[in-house]
DNA sequence: AGCACGCCGACT
DNA sequence: GTCGGCGTGCTC
């Protein structure tokens, strides 16, 4: 008898032979083998008869060791393999195997005890008893709640689970962003106690070895945290919680390129659990899938409109000159804020203090290399590239047109708060990303007046603001990705709720008919969905079909372009829509080329099996680096 | 992941 | 001439 192995490396399952005192039930089981002359842990994912292969020499399993995964995990990782395109070694990787390994392997089982609180249970009648027959029952289904505020949304959620604990087996609850498990953790230790545990990425190794021992040991069983948490090595899960879902945080640009919310849907349909996506701003996507019906909405717990601050459309300065960036209307509130003491936000999405233009034929200085604007710092009269971090001087003449009008043109955060103080009389405080790491000098009660990107409106996510302007929401809508307006929606709601209900959101536009800043100004949600889903439709794109994004990065360039062009268009499939190959710029340092393909159709497993296809097929060229992303968010 | 092999730069 | 840098490839 054989076993198939899978190590935690970017390796497929390995063959290895079962020696004859092995015990039978080996699928799942940790088990030292030899790989490269060295002894590793892996993992028993199939026993078989006979090996696929005849490989020159095959090595016997050195010793047997605790479970690791049940049958739901095996095929949970299978799909991961399969899914993403990863070797099985990459999804085990993910899998908190390394952890498990570390501490040794407990393997005693101690009983999860089950705090039994005597709460007064009001006859529910609402669709939350669909949630709780599910959890109770064990049967699979997903539901997308769209709550009216976060608040809202924390608190169904603590609901259910204070109300669930009792059956509840097994449980996940996911967080965008490590900032917020802090706003779960009290409830949830209330109700949970030693059966919760913490799962996120910037854990110490230790505590997350310690926190995989004490999940595979059975002593906790509910585990909160960030994207990883979702393959927390829980034998049992009756319910899966994915707040945020629209968040991009849950997919991942690296390793096993994983969307946890979409993993969270598989394991639930696996496990048979109950999986709860909710967010404030549901994804397109989700909502075409209450639409299909293969996620439950509930709608009726959402609570009556709420008061929201005011959204008001902003025609940007048309005069050319000595306007300023700001427009009046802006200026004239902010203004009006400070006179009350109150606190005014100004957003702007990009750093320094604006691009260079040529006037003469409008075309903006570049970085060569990395194909994106450079930006002009004031301070250092230079410009500089924010990707690759090129800086030099600003070109004296026009690289296209040689002429010698090159002006500052758009802006910045620089900019924008030279424009405040300079026009309010008052200092600004800029919050950017690299400038002011923690701990924040975070003094809003002196300095009425924040000045910052985005990343700015999620560290001051607590801080109530009385107004706020965003100045950058054309380049945010302007964005050449199909999910551009779906992403400026989102923002824009998000910031909206850092704002007092009673307060306002200015957003400066080029395009003030523009529709989608109609749904916005309205939250108008439902108008949304409808007018994004015909537009994804009419081009075919996601949720309508689904895509996997190629980036082939390589040396040097003998005609790879051509040879790939060639290769995909040796065989044609009904079906499947192949867009490019295309030249972009460089996105592997040492891979001075990279071309992309993105591959669409509507049909999953037509998609799946060719990418695969052709994922072994590139893979087999000399000197080139291969990134396959299934389901990508930015394309 | 590690470990071997291989191809260009610094140097006893 | 060699030593050694890391960049690339392989592991049943």
């Amino acid at each position: 008898m054989y076993a198939d192995v899978v190590f935690p490396l970017k390796l497929p399952p390995l063959t290895y032979k079962i020696p004859a005192n092995a015990p039978y039930d080996l699928r799942g089981k940790i088990v030292k083998a030899p790989l490269m002359g060295k002894s590793l842990y892996g993992l028993v994912v199939s026993v078989i008869g006979s090996p696929e292969r005849n490989w020159k020499n095959i090595r016997e399993i050195e010793s047997v060791h605790q479970r690791f995964a049940s049958e739901s995990n095996l095929s949970l990782l299978k799909w991961l393999s399969d899914y993403y395109l990863a070797p099985m070694g990459t999804a085990l990787n993910s899998s908190f195997f390394e952890e498990t390994i570390k501490t040794g392997g407990s393997n005693q089982q101690s009983a999860v005890r089950i705090k039994n609180k005597e709460q007064k249970r009001e006859t529910e009648n609402s669709e939350l008893s669909l949630v709780y027959d599910c959890i109770k029952e064990k049967n699979y289904r997903s539901f997308l709640f769209h709550p009216a505020s976060i608040s809202q949304e924390l608190s169904i959620l603590n609901k259910i689970m204070g109300e669930a604990a009792p059956y509840m087996h097994g449980a996940i609850i996911l967080v965008p962003e490590i900032g917020q498990i802090e706003r779960l953790l009290p409830d949830l230790k209330n109700i949970f106690g030693e059966r919760l545990c913490v799962l996120h990425s910037r854990l110490t190794a230790k505590k997350r070895m310690e926190a995989a021992a004490q999940i595979l040991a059975g002593r906790s069983d509910v585990v909160l945290g960030t994207r990883s948490a979702v393959l927390a090595p829980l034998k049992n899960v009756s319910f899966i919680a994915v707040t945020g879902e629209h968040s991009n945080s849950y997919k991942g640009e690296e390793g096993l390129r994983y969307n946890a919310r979409d993993v969270a849907v598989m394991r639930g349909f696996i496990e048979k659990s109950c999986v709860l996506l909710s967010s404030v701003c549901p994804s397109v996507e989700s909502i075409y899938n209450t639409k299909i019906g293969k996620y439950t909405p509930l709608n009726a717990n959402r609570q009556p409109e709420t008061k929201r601050p005011r959204i008001k459309i902003v025609g940007a300065n048309r005069t050319k000159g000595k306007a300023s960036t700001i427009a009046g209307e802006v200026l004239k509130e902010a203004k009006n804020t400070i006179s009350k003491k109150g606190k005014f936000l100004f957003l702007i999405n990009r750093k320094g203090y604006s691009l260079i233009r040529c006037e003469d034929c409008g075309h903006t200085v570049q970085c060569k290399k990395c194909g994106i604007p450079l930006v002009f710092y004031k301070a250092k009269n230079a410009v500089k590239c924010n990707y690759c971090g090129l800086e030099k001087n600003i070109p004296e003449s026009c690289e296209e047109c040689k002429g010698f009008a090159m002006k500052p043109s758009g802006a910045g955060t620089e900019k924008i708060k030279e424009e405040v103080e300079e026009l309010l009389g008052t200092k600004t405080l800029l919050l950017e990303k690299e400038r002011s790491l923690s701990p924040l000098p975070l003094t809003p009660d002196i300095l009425p007046f924040v000045v910052g990107t985005t990343y700015a409106a999620k560290k001051l996510r607590d801080e109530k603001f009385d107004a706020a302007a965003l100045f950058n929401i054309d380049q945010t809508l302007s964005q050449p990705d199909f999910r551009a307006y779906e992403r400026t929606f989102q923002q824009t709601m998000q910031i909206a709720g850092t704002i007092k209900p009673d307060g306002s959101l200015f957003l400066q536009t080029w395009n003030p008919k523009n529709r989608i800043l109609r749904f916005i100004k309205n939250y108008d949600f439902h108008g949304f969905y409808e007018h994004e889903l015909s537009q994804r439709k009419t081009i075919d794109y996601p949720p309508f079909s689904k895509i996997v994004l190629f980036n082939i990065s390589y040396k040097k360039g003998i005609n790879l372009l051509d040879d790939i062009r060639n290769m995909l268009e040796a065989e044609e499939i009904k079906g499947l829509e192949v867009l490019g190959p295309v030249e972009i710029p460089p996105i592997l340092k040492s891979y001075p080329h990279c071309i992309q393909i993105l591959l669409k159709s509507k049909d999953s497993r037509i998609l799946h099996s060719y990418a695969r296809q052709l994922l072994n097929k590139l893979e087999k060229i000399k000197d080139v680096k291969i990134n396959a992303d299934v389901d990508p968010l930015k394309v």
